[in-house]
DNA sequence: CGGGCAGTCTTGCCAGTGGCAAGTTACGAT
DNA sequence: ATCGTAACTTGCCACTGGCAAGACTGCCCG
């Protein structure tokens, strides 16, 4: 995904000295453009992104991108979409594997589907954050597009299964089930939101996704039990 | 708040015609551009936030913001202190008060000071959402200003507080305060965040702040109950 | 009372941006 | 081979944030 490759030119013109003589046709100039993304985003933050800036690292004039996206919304919307489908699939292959959390006591608990998927989701953010940041903190992004919409739910349905798989107890269409998946969807959200945005202390940072997220969670449920009355 | 009255014009020049016969010296700009701003941010969203537009709407030069604010930066982070004073003397009084929340069985545990809290945090970006995006969506504050710091710190402040009154098992300085402070605003900042980004479902986001709140942080507990297989 | 000074605000400019329109190039179907 | 069409470019527009230089005005000190 490291493009270069992507484009070769195709017909060297006789001299080696060639400035730019790159082919009229790209090749495959959206993915190159959603790559460019990636960069642009990562270096400077999303706020910070430039159509043109983006066009320049693809090697297209600053008009190109939007043939192919339409406008700045259009490919960051594409580029948003693409970050919802692969964090569905991380979503989906945490919440079937059974793979073990490390950590403390309490992390037990996370032993869980809904529990691994807690952690792919903030593993996700801290692993990509800058399609996170696009998909997330970007106001600028044409909601109403159909893939876009169909990303969003396939993520969701994730979700709403990993709360489903604890919670036996409801049947589908409960409104209970909407809250727990609320409430659910709520802490890994905003704790990866605030990882990313600088604001939680280094020391829960400076570990690994997997233990930070399982050390809040536990120790957020310990305060939900002590405020409860009851033992963890 | 609503200015118009916050710059009368101190000398009618003799025409009633005056089209803008504003004086010089506008009296107190710096507050006239803020509430710009909050209009500006509450009617297009931060990310379309135009300083010359909030220059227009104060009725100054375009280049006027910047004598008192330094940049566009520093004008929003003047905004977003603001809204952390703000926010942090909301949750400070609503730790105080012992004013129950109305809701559901489960909602009981919300009537802890830390339940309170949550509520405050999640009401205020409702009702204030031109300041919440601000203050956690704009990646463009001088988050080193001290005076931003200082209001930062002081909202956190609330936070460990309230965990504290419900973790008294927990001595200041313990690791798993950190944690569990972490987890909290974790929960009430991804609530906010979503509902503010339209993320929620409409019959979640149509009720109160208040009810809303409770039901997803009374239906979450109920699962970490269930998944460590207690009765809640 | 008056003169200068410092803070407030304006005008004018610059490079850079997103979007549009019109033109140019090259591929591929026929 | 030709022609239609998709891909891309050039050139333009209104707009933005920031800077520099100038204009206005309240106030302090004589």
């Amino acid at each position: 995904m490291l493009l270069g490759g992507t484009m070769s030119r195709p017909r060297a013109e006789e001299q080696s000295m060639v400035t730019d003589e790159r082919p009229y046709h790209h090749g495959d100039l959206p993915s190159a453009l959603l790559v460019a993304v990636e960069e642009c985003v990562r270096e400077r933050g999303a706020a910070a992104l430039t159509l043109r800036e983006v066009a320049r690292r693809a090697g297209v004039s600053h008009a190109a991108p939007a043939h192919h996206f339409g406008d700045k919304a259009g490919l960051l919307t594409a580029y948003a979409t693409q970050g919802l489908s692969d964090m569905a699939a991380r979503m989906a292959a945490a919440r079937a594997s059974g793979v073990e959390v490390s950590g403390r006591e309490a992390v037990r608990r996370l032993a869980d589907p809904l529990g691994r998927l807690a952690v792919a989701y903030v593993t996700f953010a801290v692993e990509e954050p800058a399609r996170f940041a696009v998909m997330f903190g970007s106001e600028q992004l044409h909601t109403d597009d159909p893939r876009y919409q169909a990303a969003a739910e396939s993520a969701l349905a994730e979700l709403y299964g990993a709360v489903q798989d604890v919670r036996t107890d409801l049947a589908p269409g409960d409104p209970e089930l909407l809250h727990a998946a609320t409430g659910a969807w709520a802490v890994v959200h905003g704790f990866a939101s605030l990882w990313l945005a600088g604001h939680l202390d280094e020391s829960v940072t400076s570990t690994s996704a997997e233990q930070a997220t399982a050390a809040a969670l536990g120790a957020f449920g310990s305060t939900l039990f002590a405020a409860a009355g009851l033992e963890p």
